[in-house]
DNA sequence: GATGAATGAGGCTTCATTCAT
DNA sequence: CATGAATGAAGCCTCATTCAT
């Protein structure tokens, strides 16, 4: 258990020999695999269905490699996480910054969200909103870490937007709140569309302007 | 599987004796306390972690009681998951009809949840927006069931409301899409504030009225 | 880890049904059985070597109900050990009660040891002095409290020598250090003939009978 | 297993190189280095808890040069164990020669073995005394052998001081008996009080001198 | 109806050993 | 010679479920 294992990034700076360099890259590549793998896997089957085992068929190594790698499942699991919130918050932070904080880039981010994350990364959202639910204090811990940093960064938004347009929230506590909603709405909107939808051929569009329309309005109502 | 559980409440209408009816209450009530005991335990322990046993232990019976009155594990779950899916739509649908389905009745219903609901229930909480996600398809389809349950009752409120105040919603989908948005908004703000928050202490009268606000706002934006 | 195991002999003292007699005996028939395949095996392949499943198949039980009555493999073994200290202890203290603490006690002590114990228990002597010993800690410390009570009687013996033949031994601490020495003996020729069992058919009568001149020897040279 | 490993001491006599001499110095400094890894290592952590790729850590090699010097885990044990005895039997072999095998020469023993090696070498005695015990068959043939070269060689002594002394030993086996029951008294002093002693305050001297004038004793009670 | 001992499949994890570089 | 990533068999243990009493 106090193993340390194998960092993908390590921090030493001396020049590399070349084949180190290539066992280097090798290792990142078998470490992605298998990450892409349980993704697949623990959204297919769930988190608790899957065993290591069919997990390393899937990836393709033996069950020791998986283990080589990550220094448990519950390990993987965090790993994934943590790689998807990455993903999905620079994706709309990228939103954000693009039009200045402005009240388009919330339209822009909710876009982008369901037009780009949600329909290219089902599986994503799968572990962020379903696997990863109510399993061991520890990927609650850091479950609620990356929601609270999600959060954050919206509410960082609204903060901005507040700022630029000269107007006062209702309560010191409303930006926070606001954030916390429209999370919350994109992650119901998400499951309820995407998770559970076998029909896919939803109006995916009007779906996201309307919610769209929801949030600017909500946001709208909050000023005074 | 093949084996026929309990009903506590048998279709037969045939008048009873005074001792079956003492063996009726007896088993709703030792139904209840074995349901009571779960709830209890899978919010505090998970529903993977909490065992047949150690339920059995905090009911105060035996592991073949427990079986006696639930078909297995997962049945309990989802009985727990309708009873609480139960308590929560009536909880919210008879604010709704209290106010007659205006635009009060949003407010009052939002009010409701987070100062009854999720004060007094933090167990249900966490049942319904946590431990019942990422199980077994049937639990996931019993969710799916009862959270559309919950929306198209809001779905219809909003109906009501876009009907009485004589406006028209931006598209055909928007009662829906808002509804989904509101049922997405309250869970998160649950999740957030009463499951992961380990300080209770929040001003949640504040956050109470902020989303309300959100709400509003946005309902209001989506009428043209 | 938490979980409390059935205990054989329960402290409660209310009056018990025919059948709750009956299951109760069964429950001890069931782990002494579980027990005693532990010994043999433990003894025959070594306890590291001996796997649950195997333990379970000698004991004709599954490996659940091993895991029913035992918390763990190494709950085994200590339970092992300590029946096995709690047998070797009664037997020799019998002896040198029998023999009202005298010289003649040790005689009989050793030879009981050898002549019954040695040559009944062979099993019992590899788990004693060879299985149980490199373990786990908590093992080692059971270990270490067995021998220190098996010394303690020893050194308690010849205390009472000491007081009824008027000596003095040549320090305070020569009782204690005299019982290791006999205990260590005693360990070494039982592991030496006995567990490695030499191809040469050994007196083993005459091993004691020199072991007890040693024995009675040394004593004498620490009286002054 | 077919695998032929480095012999430190290659029977080839032919001149060497100065480059194949550093080699050679290079490869047995090596070989000593993991020795006494393991030694450290199995006596802190236990052989069986021990990992290779831990003692690897401590030996500051590769996992795969520990297997160029050693063919396996086992083969490890059984050198450190044959180090052990050859160290132990020539520092105890020293003292009887030194006495010229008179009873002196067992007091000496005695002492040298708790004041020196005791002290010195803790390690060594859990290894000899504890962790080699109940491990592979060949381990234990292993264990068998240098306690019978250890006993045989007291033996010796033991026959010299018979025929020195002009006497004769009780029985035919007398010499033997006793030699092994002097091996157990120091094997489980060592045992009691170095192993299992966190406090090594004790006062060891006495200890010794109790020990030493309870073989003496011992010796003389089975002359006639 | 209630009990709780028994079951056994299945899961996670460890680790000695190998071998291509 | 040295390295360390890869292997996979094997072990311990859990726990939902059953069924004789």
């Amino acid at each position: 258990m106090k193993k340390e294992k194998v960092k993908t990034e390590p921090a030493t700076s001396e020049p590399l020999s070349k084949s180190a360099i290539r066992r280097q890259r090798e290792r990142e590549q078998r470490y992605q695999t298998i990450l892409n793998a349980a993704e697949t896997l623990f959204a297919r089957e769930g988190y608790h269905k899957a065993s290591m085992e069919q997990l390393a068929d899937m990836a393709e190594v033996s069950v020791g490699t998986v283990y080589f790698y990550f220094k448990n499942k519950e390990d993987l699991l965090i790993n994934l996480m943590d790689e998807i919130g990455f993903k999905l918050r620079n994706m709309l932070g990228e939103e954000f910054k693009k039009s200045d904080f402005s009240m388009e880039g919330f339209r822009r981010a909710g876009q982008i969200f369901f037009e780009d994350f949600c329909s290219n990364h089902p599986e994503s959202l799968s572990i962020l909103f379903r696997e990863s639910a109510g399993q061991s204090p520890l990927v609650e811990a850091h479950r609620k870490k990356i929601f609270n940093k999600l959060i954050n960064d919206v509410k960082a938004a609204l903060l901005r937007l507040e700022e630029n347009n000269g107007v006062r929230f209702q309560s010191p506590l409303s930006a926070e709140v606001m954030a916390v909603c429209i999370m919350g709405m994109y992650e119901r909107i998400a499951y309820q569309y995407l998770i559970w939808q076998d029909d896919r051929s939803m109006d995916l569009k009007t779906i996201g302007e309307d919610a769209v329309a929801f949030i600017v309005g909500g946001i709208g109502n909050l000023c005074r």
